[in-house]
DNA sequence: GCTAAAATGTGATAAATGCAACAGAGGAGG
DNA sequence: CCTCCTCTGTTGCATTTATCACATTTTAGC
């Protein structure tokens, strides 16, 4: 349950009052837990129809597939949203989960009552869809970026891929990375050593330089 | 201009009654185009915040990159949305278009306008926003597919996953392949040559069998 | 501060992949 | 019918990438 002061900052009741926030967490059976870091928010085999919105800290969609090799699918920060409703990766028998990197703040709601027009008068209900929208769009560029990345047929460009969008990102030519070699290179999905060698280089001629983990894209 | 019997089959205006439908084309200024195969519908230099919602044929989100090099990003199907606002794959200077494999209809809406609220009486303009929620929820999971396939570490790994997934779609072990081998290869983001000898150990060891573009998963 | 664990950095070697080149099959259009 | 074009299938060879192995540095926990 959230105080009027954290309602302001939630993503998904921005907009929303307080009072109607109340009748609505009732309405659509709403349930926020908090979690530890590992602590695994989500499974994807039970998860069913609900979706999770992160409301405070950060967590990583994990695949983990039969010889027990796991892939960071999806970094997730403030205002991310997650569900099977939203993003099945099936087929293939792996697992998925969702795993806190940092202490969180997980709200629970069932997808498809957001859909269904509310018996109960929800009186910002369609303010609650449209903040779903927007949700939802943030996830669809995220994973957008991803693939723009991923699509690149050699370590050497998936890296300038992902470099100049966070130099986009920041608005100048030199950004901190936002989580460690070894998942930078689980996030372009190749091997770590292979990567490094590759950054090496990059650095020996002079594309890039790098100061432990901030990087700068020379021109 | 759709006819009432086209406003039917359109996954935007589901749900709206015709007479809604003409004051929100109005309200919208939303903008029905026609395309004839291999035409450019939209480019992402320019598009600005329109976002565009096939209404009928097939089309493909192409990267063009600095050397010439095109990628398929997205293929397109009835229902399919893209614009910048959706999806900004940015950053590298790579110009990206939407490009008519068949003929097409193309519905233009300014993305921003869908979240204002309306300022003339759009009866179903929530009605509008949850469609369109639907639709975005299709694109992210599209996405997400892909991102489960091209995070694999081996071509033989990709095409596994991408053949479990259209299995999984097809309810049995055999399915069609949606597009060429050609542009299989690309969505898998390899070449072409290497693909087709990894296809072919995969028929050696008996794991596939094929029959042109018909594939079956032998288990 | 100490210790264990994770992250970083580097290299040799084997395996996978990309590239270039070619040839046949099939379709579209004159 | 012929021609052009794309798709399919295949190969040898060069390059890239993964694997393994190790030393060093940094981080986290007690």
């Amino acid at each position: 349950m959230l105080s009027p002061e954290e309602l302001k900052e939630s993503p998904i009741f921005e907009g929303i009052s307080y009072q109607s926030y109340l009748s609505m967490i009732d309405c659509f059976q709403a349930i926020q837990k908090t979690y530890r870091p590992e602590d695994v928010a989500y499974d994807f085999e039970q998860g069913g129809e609900q979706v999770g919105i992160l409301e405070r800290g950060e967590a990583s969609l994990i695949r983990i597939d039969e010889d027990g090799v796991s892939t960071v699918l999806e970094n997730l920060t403030v205002g991310s949203v997650f569900g099977r409703s939203l993003a099945f990766y099936g087929g293939s028998g792996d697992s998925m989960e969702v795993v806190c990197r940092t202490a969180c703040d997980v709200l629970y709601i069932d997808f498809p009552h957001i859909l269904r027009r509310c018996e109960k008068a929800c009186a910002h209900h369609s303010q609650l869809v449209q903040n779903m929208l927007l949700l939802i769009t943030g996830k669809a560029q995220a994973l957008a970026e991803r693939i723009d990345v991923l699509s690149r047929r050699s370590i050497r460009e998936k890296l300038l891929c992902f470099f100049h969008q966070q130099v986009e990102k920041a608005g100048r030519n030199s950004f901190m990375l936002p989580f460690s070699l070894s998942m930078l290179a689980d996030y372009i999905a190749t091997d770590r050593s292979a990567m490094m060698r590759e950054m090496k280089h990059l650095r020996d001629e002079a594309l890039i330089r790098t100061d432990g983990r901030e990087i700068t894209l020379l021109d």
